[in-house]
DNA sequence: TATGAATGAGGCTTCATTCAT
DNA sequence: AATGAATGAAGCCTCATTCAT
């Protein structure tokens, strides 16, 4: 094996090693909160040592920050997939759907985003976090805009609609996830359904929300 | 001046002295997040010292707690000013408004109660909080099965409905607060009517969500 | 009723609390251990202010030595009411089970000692405790002494015997009170028995110690 | 040298910290009184940083209870250097000599013993330490009941036996600590000595306790 | 590159003592 | 004299980050 392949594989395991620190980090920031894991705990768990990390990642910060790039980059993907399909309503959907499928995940991203930006740290990722989102924001954008040029949208700023979408998303992650309304909630599929039908046709003209028809 | 008025006096001034403590302590972790407001720092701004706070209060935790109660109960005051009246879309809209009015504060209480039901912190307390909104609920449900009898509301389980506003609310607080999306909503009362407008019809029969109609 | 009267009974009163406090902070002490023991704890106890405390003693330290220089007083006392016998047994035998009798708090004022001394701590109190357990030793050496005359003690200094004595009854009360030693002891008061007779017997020439003849 | 040789070095280094913190803490509470001694001194003592100390040990009660262990584990290490002796009373000896050779040690680790198990600390080296002794005390009980059936000691529960020199040995110590008893010792040796002897013949039958003959 | 021991700033909490009423 | 609210020094412990090997 010639040095330029060994130097090559090398770079992919420090590349796996990377994923695996994000994974075992983003895995205990869910079970326990951000507040309650070490970078020993992050250490351990990928089996490595705690200095290792610091090859990896400036400060806990940055893997913050570079698990919310991984997720809106992963929106991106999606978006991207879809792009050029007819069914309009794909897309709103699929966003909605990703946004609302792993709450505790969103949540998290939250809380760590306010964190973040409140700290001011790490400001070149927290740009590079936001210029991919306002990307995947272009997306939806032009879809409803396209939605409003069919004349099946209200006429409002586009934003609205993916504010209001937002908006929802959020507040339905918020919801499934508190502690003290969970015990309201008997059937969660039947609710989530509820909820992402409310969520896309919401802003539709007409016969917004209606479900089920 | 008798003992017995000395001592009311004095009891009324210790109440009064627990309020200011809550009231900074609010406005400093409004202003700079719970996690970077110590307790001095709360001290030093009513003008007191360290040793005093916990006069009034066992923990910091208990501080979040007697918060997040405070606000629920002024919940439930808004409630008892309400009840009697004909009007039946009052309370939902007055409960979507006083929860969407201060976005950060709900954000903030929402935070905290991951925070310290995750570190089962000082129970007694959680129950109280969670006994008093527990009563909060109640009154919506019950104005939510007026509405259903007469036949305006979706014949789903109250608590699809409440659900559905309480996402609308946490996730537009979300919204207004998230530093990203902040920079896409150009005018903010309009979107803040017209996303109240949407929470409370969100849910009729027929032309649901519909706005000023 | 005189103002000469009213004055006295007032000292009377004061006396009475002072004694209270002493009463309430020894089982308080006895009972959780000095350091978990706070002075807001012996005001409840009394039933009264935290304040009132310093007006009647400077500081924690002080109530702390008041409370072993009572214990001595007791003892000077007993000394006292014994003086003149014909018995020469009876005062080592009685010292021995008044300090054998109360474990707790002579293992409580052993630990109080060193620490106050320790801190240099209310040196005045100190003396004054140590005055007056001189005198209680000085009624024990001569006894003593009188024993060595008529030959039935072994003829070493006397604070040997002395000294032999305080320290198996010193360990006495560490052992019965000792968590781990204790759970050895079946039959506690025939044990004590034991000890007693050993401890009085222990210095005397011939049959030393020997149980039950 | 080899990887596995520097881990073995590096875990030997470890260890070797380990023990200085603890001569160190056992150092200092022996002069100051453990309440004086705060875990900064001890850090500051060995010339390391504060947080360092707690990678060795993760509260202050368990330097506490590592020290009590290691000294009953001494105990222990002597017991089996002298386990299959001929003479009867070396065991009984060593015992006491060993306890009373180091008064003020003794005296912090039963004032530590008391303290954490009020405060029922780290139950489980409660336990451990516990069971080491229970195993030293076992080496005593089989001597003594050799020393029964031999017919030189008094029939009385062995543990009589044992716990008459524990008392004794508890009370020298104390005795030779006592700040005010202290004044009265003159040759400390010949009181050790004339102690010692007392001690371990004290329960013999017939001519028990005498010294030198 | 990988390691993990070492660091020390900083947080929460306790409590003896003071002092204005 | 009695009170108890107020104080703040001081202690224990956590953990992100550094650095020598």
């Amino acid at each position: 094996m010639g040095d330029l392949e060994k130097a090559a594989r090398k770079a992919q395991e420090f590349r796996q090693r990377e994923r695996e620190i994000l994974d075992a980090a983003l895995a205990l920031f869910l079970e326990h909160g951000e507040d309650r894991v070490t970078v020993e705990m992050i250490a351990d768990q990928v089996g490595i040592g705690k200095g290792t990390i610091y090859k990896h990642f400036e400060t806990k910060n940055e893997i913050y920050l570079l698990l919310m790039i991984r997720y809106e980059e992963d929106l991106a993907e999606l978006f991207r997939s879809i792009d050029g399909e007819d069914d309009r309503e794909r897309l709103p959907r699929e966003y909605f759907s990703f946004r609302i499928q792993q709450p505790r995940r969103y949540q998290l991203f939250d809380r760590l985003e306010n964190k973040v930006i409140k700290e001011q740290a790490v400001p070149e990722l927290v740009d590079k976090l936001h210029t991919i989102r306002a990307k995947n924001l272009d997306s939806l954008v032009r879809t409803i805009e396209q939605g409003m040029k069919a004349d099946t949208l209200e006429p409002v700023p586009p934003y609205y609609h993916i504010a209001l979408a937002w908006a929802l998303a959020h507040g339905a992650v918020g919801l499934m996830e508190s502690p003290f309304y969970q015990k309201y909630i008997d059937d969660k599929e039947d609710f989530t359904d509820f909820l992402i039908n409310v969520g896309i046709r919401m802003g539709n003209k007409g016969q917004r929300g209606r479900r089920d028809d």
